[in-house]
DNA sequence: CGGTTAATTCAACGGCCGTTGAGTCGACCA
DNA sequence: TGGTCGACTCAACGGCCGTTGAATTAACCG
């Protein structure tokens, strides 16, 4: 494009939150909430479950700097005093509403079932049902979208990415330059991830899981068994900084 | 380390216990800036161009949102007020500092004088060249950081995406399945990035522009001519969610 | 049926942020 | 030499946010 930056994001602080719909009595000083009285509320109903339901949706639509306690709270129908009762802080709320069962050795059991030649599609296979079982697709959208500009969210991504994919891998085929074999599949896999559940880019995003695995398991494949060229000898490279 | 989900990110906004309220009327009320006195300094200096400096390196430290206009004018050492001044908002102020010069056709007019066998190692080369080059890199990691929870962000690598992987690549090579081959691409180069230039993934971080050509460039290869297997024949794309 | 405990809201505090308007000072031109 | 204009800072406003402590109400247990 020329030079014509002009206009780039957002308003001045503008979100579009949920509506604030304040009760009969007016006057409360900071915002309106949801307008409920006082006192426990009859009946048995799983606030605390909705809460972190609300939470899991508003990280994973906004990331963790962007999500607000009040918005969470008024998503979830409940004062925002309320999620810090049960939760303490909002990093607690982040930590509580994210984690996901994670199997460390799934991928590469699989893997094993499917044969050293039928291991690039098995771990294709395997990360893609990961995301999309269950809860596990808003969590991790909620976990690449935070880990962006929070550390520890970061962190726990480079957790994951390593529990779930580079350890397994490496450890299951002991082949050598094992480390760069797995972050070549790390990166394939990340990006698989950004574009089809982050950005939704778009033949990606609605392709299925069998054309996935025919379309990317060769090359993942490669990256795990085949030849990488010069790559990596093992004497030379990483002069890396701190 | 964190295996537990308690702790989570960032620093609580909390109390730090002193300074009870504000003096009287004298003293700074909201912040200490430089020192500086008033006026007009002597001397030229490219102040503006200091700011664009700072914000940039904040931006990409930061993304979007958390970067502070307070904090980049620290940065350039001036108030925070002349920042406004010179670019009017922070989302100005954004888009001055992270546009770049967008080489439309680099990467493809590298990729016809390669011929047809070498397209995907240049497409990789002319990508890693294009992250590597001058300010670029870190104007594109503040960008990548930004996109995740910032919208106008977001289109804003779409349209990297679109105009310097995509549609040049889809263009060049009229083959049938273009758009699906222009994101398996991207997904590829993304995913690199992600690891090398965003997170530091680290056999990947400090591996060379050589070794990755070499190792990832077949990849790439067969997603632009090769056999991709059944999909996208056409006709029946996935009903899709949403 | 009285007392304890947990759930829930209310009201507020202090902090950082983006933005503004008014003022001060140096460079430059006639 | 005087005036204009742009560079630059100061001080403040209003807003949203995370967090807190006290008050209120229902469930639960003996």
């Amino acid at each position: 494009m020329s030079a014509a930056p002009g206009r780039v994001p957002d308003g001045p602080r503008g979100r579009t939150g949920a509506e604030p719909r304040r009760g009969a009595l007016d006057g409360p000083s900071d915002v309106a909430s949801a307008g409920q009285h006082t006192g426990r509320r009859p009946g048995e109903g799983d606030t605390r479950g909705a809460i972190l339901e609300a939470a899991c949706d508003e990280f994973a639509a906004h990331g963790f700097d962007r999500a607000t306690i009040r918005g969470i709270a008024a998503a979830a129908g409940v004062d925002p005093a309320l999620v810090l009762h049960y939760f303490g802080c909002k990093a607690q709320l982040f930590g509580d509403a994210i984690s996901f069962p994670v199997e460390p050795a799934a991928v590469v059991r699989r893997s094993a079932a499917a044969g050293i030649d039928g291991i690039g599609a098995a771990v294709v296979r395997s990360f893609l049902e990961g995301w999309e079982e269950g809860q596990n697709r808003r969590r991790l959208v909620a976990l690449l979208r935070s880990a962006m500009t929070n550390d520890v969210a970061l962190a726990r991504v480079r957790d994951y990415l390593g529990r779930r994919i580079f350890g397994p891998v490496t450890r299951e085929l002991a082949l050598p330059d094992g480390e760069l074999r797995a972050t070549l599949v790390g990166s394939q896999l990340i990006g698989l991830a950004m574009l089809r559940y982050v950005t939704g880019s778009e033949p990606l995003a609605s392709a299925s899981q069998d054309d996935l695995v025919e379309a990317i398991g060769p090359g993942v494949q490669r990256y795990l068994t085949g030849d990488l060229g010069a790559a990596a000898p093992g004497g030379e490279e990483r002069a890396g900084r701190s």
